[in-house]
RNA sequence: GCCGGGGUGGCGUAAUGGUAGCCGCAGCGGUCUUAAAAACCGCAGUCCCAACGGACGUGUGGGUUCGACUCCCACCCCCGGCACCA
């Protein structure tokens, strides 16, 4: 599911001799006392010995499903990125957990897709091997961090007990009314002769690979009708409690335009028809546009002008697939030389077509409006077409787009636009037969066949008899076969096509001679419903257990990148809303939470190959331990917001547990146990009070900021330390620093685990200070400062501030003309003059 | 172009409208050491001053307020997303 072409990084040991590169790098020695490896290996162990973070999924009462997305796993092993997204991850889980849930946290590995494939092809390797060594790999990782995963549910998209249910989800939906297939144009790469996912496409069109031009290719394929529920995708929104950022992306890929398609006459010819937002400008039509691909452009061409509008069609179809967009200056179109009625007043209205016009949005044909729509401006000033306005409030010689009141609009003049003027202009529309309220989306099905090699077959058999039937479902999985030469054909079709053994079969139906489907469905369709397979990953009978499914799901909480706000999340939200119409499901949105984390940027620029800065994280583990790391990574700032800068950091991170464990050896354990101090109780508990209210809100730095606080408050503490003082960080950082934290509750005596414990509750009685320092302002600049009792009050902070010499002298020769005073914060002396 | 999110010391960041810079990194000085590292203690926004102290300071310019990093208006820059979507 990462996104991720990350390559392998360079060790951050060679690059501490680059000297430019160093001042990112400079990791120190270590320290002495602090044995991370030992302490992590044995709390690892003994996790795993007493199963510590398996759920006993049917039992337990308290359910909280802990998700955060699963990586793929690249040849480079797992990245910054992800240790930081599970770091954060993991910490809510644990957290939650000591609130008293049962929390149930899987992992697994989105492992098929053309990343994988292409970079097998890159190194001539078959990806089954490579990915065997890069599951095993990430494991071992996964595994060094520490988190709570329950790995005996885990799934691997590209095992075969996992693939079979993709492979039913896909029979599902299709039988369910939601798959059809439709033929599409998809990128094409003359060099590589192979098709292209839509993000294998730089913005200058050419291919990621070998910097080809890309073109496009028709083929039949597979679609799932996704746009089956665009208002419920678009209305549900409203009621999850998701990052504001994620759903707004979310919106914004749905595209919702409420408008009105509209009927143009034209003489001896059937009405075009249109798709407006803006019917209330319809006076202001001073021309109309065609998609060159529009089916009826070269209908409605005079027949004097067919030959040049022909030429441009075929022109501007061959720009469209060499994919040449226009720049965006020059608007490209020809006349064709007919005319449309304006509805209301009968006026002529020229035909044009010009390639701004999309023949795949709305009705692929446009009322343009050049007083009041830039695009239409521009045509309209290219070829001298007449610019009406009818929106008042035009100021120069652009297009106006805001509001003002209609003009040049016969009866309805002086409305407002755009409204009222909309509503009222439509109704006119629908009354006089020549509109209908309408809504377009920008949202398209999606389209799941991909013509390559490493995915799941699409479980379909073409017969010449029967046609496209389903694979039965007792014939499932269609293995993925192992082909030795997975190059893509050129011709269009899967590698899967090479293989006779594959492609030969017999129709499910007629028993005649029949081929199977070769493509293999798109990545996306894998992720789109892991979450519903982790509590029954241990099934074969069936994808999801339906007792199970109606205990943990949805899921509670999870988390992942922005990146994934649109497809990963939108194509799961769609395959859970279908399985519950078909009856498979009780609910219809799979994510009740979903919290979006930044992204780890280094020297300002994403990690990447290219520019030298990606980050290994083995080094670090290996040299400051996975609790240290774990902290440096959650310390480096706000975990939701994007652009965390990493720096040469872990040091303060690795020094502060190192502290902790040199504290430790200063608590008089097992004597007398020692009265805790006023003073450490009030740090204590306002520790306690920081990391209860910030760690739920994923505000991770300032929750570790307090407790480094705390600690600095300790370590200038005279004299043996309380147990309790301990005690409470070892539960405070048990989210942070799970290894850690279980040593020092170990050696504190306490029960294992302290995972298991419950958070400590923060007393406000013993929060308060009892001194206060108030400053003392002139005109709102501090000039001075009094040491109070707190909760004195005004009158008194009024006298003793105007008491003070310092102030005093300030005073001199002024009137004092106001007082504000803020209790146990300010007091600020207004003078005149 | 449109839509988000951001601009605070050398760096990452922190601040219910009430002492801007908490916490940490890097840096500098010291203690310890034969020495170095580690550890520990201290200094540290900029400018002026010997010092006391003062002026300036949260992207820029305005505004509201006794008081603005915080609220309002306009603009600039960076990051991310979308992009002839009618």
């Amino acid at each position: 599911m990462s996104p991720a072409h990350v390559e392998s990084g360079r060790s951050i040991w060679d690059r501490r001799r680059s000297p430019e590169k160093a001042r990112y790098h400079q990791l120190p020695p270590m320290a002495s006392s602090y044995d991370h490896r030992a302490i992590e290996a044995k709390w690892q162990s003994r996790w795993q010995e007493t199963g510590l973070y398996r759920v006993a999924l049917d039992r337990v009462p308290r359910p909280y499903y802990n998700l955060m997305m699963f990586p793929y796993p690249s040849a480079e092993g797992l990245h910054v990125g992800n240790m930081f997204a599970f770091s954060g991850a993991d910490a809510h889980g644990r957290f939650q957990r000591m609130q008293g849930f049962d929390v149930f946290e899987p992992i697994g590995f989105d492992a098929f897709g053309i990343h994988s494939e292409n970079f097998a092809l890159k190194i001539g390797r078959h990806p089954t091997e490579l990915i065997a060594t890069n599951v095993a790999r990430f494991r071992g990782q996964l595994e060094k961090l520490g988190a709570q995963f329950d790995w005996s549910k885990t799934v691997d998209t590209t095992d075969p007990a996992y693939y079979r249910w993709t492979q039913w989800l896909f029979l599902t939906l299709w039988k369910g009314g939601f798959a059809y297939r439709a033929r599409r144009n998809v990128k094409w790469c003359p060099q590589d002769l192979t098709v292209l996912a839509d993000e294998q496409v730089l913005a200058d069109s050419t291919c990621e690979r070998c910097g080809a031009l890309v073109t496009e290719r028709e083929l039949e394929q597979w679609f799932l009708r996704i746009t089956a529920f665009t208002e419920r995708l678009l209305a549900n929104l409203s009621g999850l409690d998701w990052s504001e950022s994620t759903k707004l992306l979310q919106r914004h890929w749905i595209g919702r335009s409420q408008g009105a398609l509209l009927d143009f006459p034209i003489d001896d010819a059937d009405p075009l028809r249109v798709f407006s937002t803006r019917p209330d400008t319809i006076f202001g039509a001073t021309f109309m546009v065609l998609a060159p691909d529009h089916p009826r452009t070269l209908e409605l061409t005079a027949p004097e002008r067919l030959a040049e509008v022909a030429a441009f069609v075929a022109e501007a179809a061959r720009r469209r697939i060499a994919g040449q967009r226009e720049d965006e200056n020059s608007t490209r179109g020809v006349a064709l030389g007919r005319d449309a009625r304006n509805p209301l007043t009968g006026a002529r209205i020229p035909l044009y077509t010009a390639e701004y016009v999309l023949s795949g949005y709305g009705t692929g044909a446009i009322m343009a409006v050049p007083a009041h729509d830039q695009r239409d401006h521009a045509f309209a000033v290219q070829y001298h077409l007449a610019v009406v306005e009818v929106v008042s409030g035009r100021d120069g010689s652009g297009a106006h787009v805001g509001s003002g009141v209609l003009v040049n609009s016969a009866q309805f003049d002086g409305l407002g636009a755009p409204d009222p003027a909309r509503e009222v202009i439509t109704a006119a529309l629908v009354e006089a037969g020549f509109g209908t309220p309408h809504v377009t989306y920008k949202l398209r099905d999606w389209g799941i066949s991909r013509q390559r090699y490493w995915g799941p077959p699409i479980p379909a058999i073409h017969c010449p008899n029967c046609g496209v039937v389903p694979v039965p479902e007792e014939d499932l999985p269609v293995l993925l076969p192992y082909i030795e030469d997975f190059r893509p054909l050129g011709t269009g079709e899967s590698p899967l096509a090479r293989d006779p053994d594959f492609l030969n079969t017999t129709c499910p139906n007629c028993g005649g001679p029949a081929k199977r489907d070769t493509d293999v469905s798109d990545t996306f369709l894998d992720s789109s419903w892991y979450y519903l397979r982790y509590p029954s990953a241990d099934r074969d009978d069936v994808p999801f257990d339906r007792e199970l499914t109606r205990k943990w799901l949805p899921v509670t909480y999870y988390d992942g990148g922005n990146e994934h706000a649109v497809l990963h999340l939108l194509y799961s939200r769609f395959v859970t809303m279908a399985l519950q119409q078909l009856g498979f499901l009780d609910f219809e949105e799979p994510f009740t939470q979903f919290r979006a984390h930044g992204m780890i940027v280094m020297g300002g620029a994403k990690m990447s190959k290219s520019r030298g800065n990606v980050v290994v994280p083995d080094e670090y583990i290996s040299r400051f331990g996975a609790d240290a790391f774990r902290l440096y990574l959650l310390y480096l700032g706000p975990y939701q917001e994007s652009g965390n800068f990493i720096d040469t950091g872990i040091n303060g991170p690795y020094r502060f547990v190192s502290q902790l464990l040199r504290l430790l050896d200063r608590v008089n354990a097992g004597g007398v146990e020692l009265p805790e101090s006023r003073e450490l109780a009030r740090a204590r508990h306002r520790c306690i009070r920081r990391v209860t209210l910030d760690t739920p809100e994923l505000k991770y730095n300032t929750a570790i900021a307090a407790m480094m606080i705390f600690v600095k408050r300790l370590r200038e503490h005279e004299g043996p330390i309380p147990k309790v003082a301990m005690e409470t960080l070892a539960l405070l950082l048990a989210p942070y620093c799970p290894h850690l934290a279980e040593e020092i509750w170990e050696r504190l005596g306490g029960d294992y685990s302290v995972h298991q414990q419950k958070w400590p509750v923060a007393d406000e009685s013993l929060i308060a200070d009892e001194q206060v320092v108030v400053v003392v302002c002139i005109n709102g600049k501090k000039r001075d400062q009094l040491v109070v009792a707190a909760g004195t009050d005004a009158s008194e902070l009024e006298r003793q501030a105007l008491a003070l010499p310092r102030i005093q002298q300030w005073l001199d020769g002024k009137l004092v003309r106001r007082v504000v005073v803020v209790p146990d914060r300010q007091v600020n002396l207004v003078l005149t003059g």
